[in-house]
DNA sequence: TACAATTGTTAGGCTTGTCTAACAATTCAG
DNA sequence: CTGAATTGTTAGACAAGCCTAACAATTGTA
């Protein structure tokens, strides 16, 4: 609960502006001042005074009642935001065993707040218990054996590990 | 990035001067407002202005320069920060084998945001893979030399299984 | 006990990010 | 092509949470 010293370049919310920003406009569409503050729950005055601020900052480029489009710079704040949001959820769906809806819900919250390591370490135990066989076979089912009944599996034992079908 | 409908009862910033001073005041110890700004790296000013929010919500007892408590709603709360403070640390360190001061650095601002179901299903898994044998004798080390060398350790599989010392 | 050092409070200012109300530009339908 | 509907902007207010400067209480010490 210690206040670190080191923060991020963006804010919650600018980045949350951010990304809405990077997926309304995939493949060429066209952003509108409503949908982002239809999709980040604001009214339109907060979205443009947020394009005012991430336009001085040249994250966003924006002309009154123009179009709205992420600059170069803007573009890789967002994915890397992004990023984290897939991987999050993904963390939280696939090893978790989360619905999609609530995963989705904490990754939004945590792609703000969790540093480079801890995201990275997350995505190499995704990509572990993905890859490694164990983990893919046994692993999940094992897991969600001990979530439904609270107690461990009978096969959770190296001894027993071969009889598993 | 959707913004949530359903929000916390606190701010991170009051969860954070709650659970300092449920901290500091461990075995009748007496709290200063000194020692909370410290902790928490804000100056004294805003402590005594977040004293007096908690204290009209009736979740701290103080009075000027007088003593500093919590009352036991308060300590309700500063109890859950808390067991989420210890549970996501738990997480990072044990399962994703981060260096304490990280994994205390990410719990601190996770601990703030995560959800219920999110957060209990993360102590789920520790407990899991603590308590699956299989777990604590092969899985940490399969996932460290997967960390080391970003691959798979040869003996991921079923078949390889038994031959591991 | 008195005064110096320390601790705590008050007053007031600032930033961020939201909102509402009013107005302006754009778009669309007839 | 023009007026109505929609979309976007401006202006100004507000809440949270921080800060500094100034002052007040408490504590500790000679």
């Amino acid at each position: 609960m210690i206040k670190q010293e080191k923060q991020r370049e963006q804010t919650a919310s600018m980045e949350d502006y951010l990304e809405a920003i990077a997926n309304l406009g995939r493949g060429t569409k066209i952003v509108r001042v409503k949908q982002i503050s239809e999709i980040l729950g604001v009214k339109m005055p907060s979205v443009t005074s947020a394009l005012k601020k991430l336009s001085t900052q040249e994250l966003v480029e924006h002309e009154k009642y123009g179009h709205i489009k992420l600059t170069p710079k803007g573009d890789k704040v967002a994915r890397e935001v992004i990023y984290r949001h897939k991987a999050l959820t993904r963390f939280f769906s696939q090893a978790l065993d989360i619905n999609q809806e609530i995963a989705e819900e904490d990754a939004c919250r945590i792609e703000h707040v969790i540093s480079p390591l801890c995201m990275e370490r997350l995505v190499k135990f995704v990509e572990f218990i993905e890859a490694c066989p164990l983990g893919s076979a046994n692993f999940s089912s094992r897991y969600e054996y001990y979530l439904e009944h609270g107690e461990l599996p009978r096969d959770c034992s190296r001894r027993s590990l071969r009889k598993r079908k």
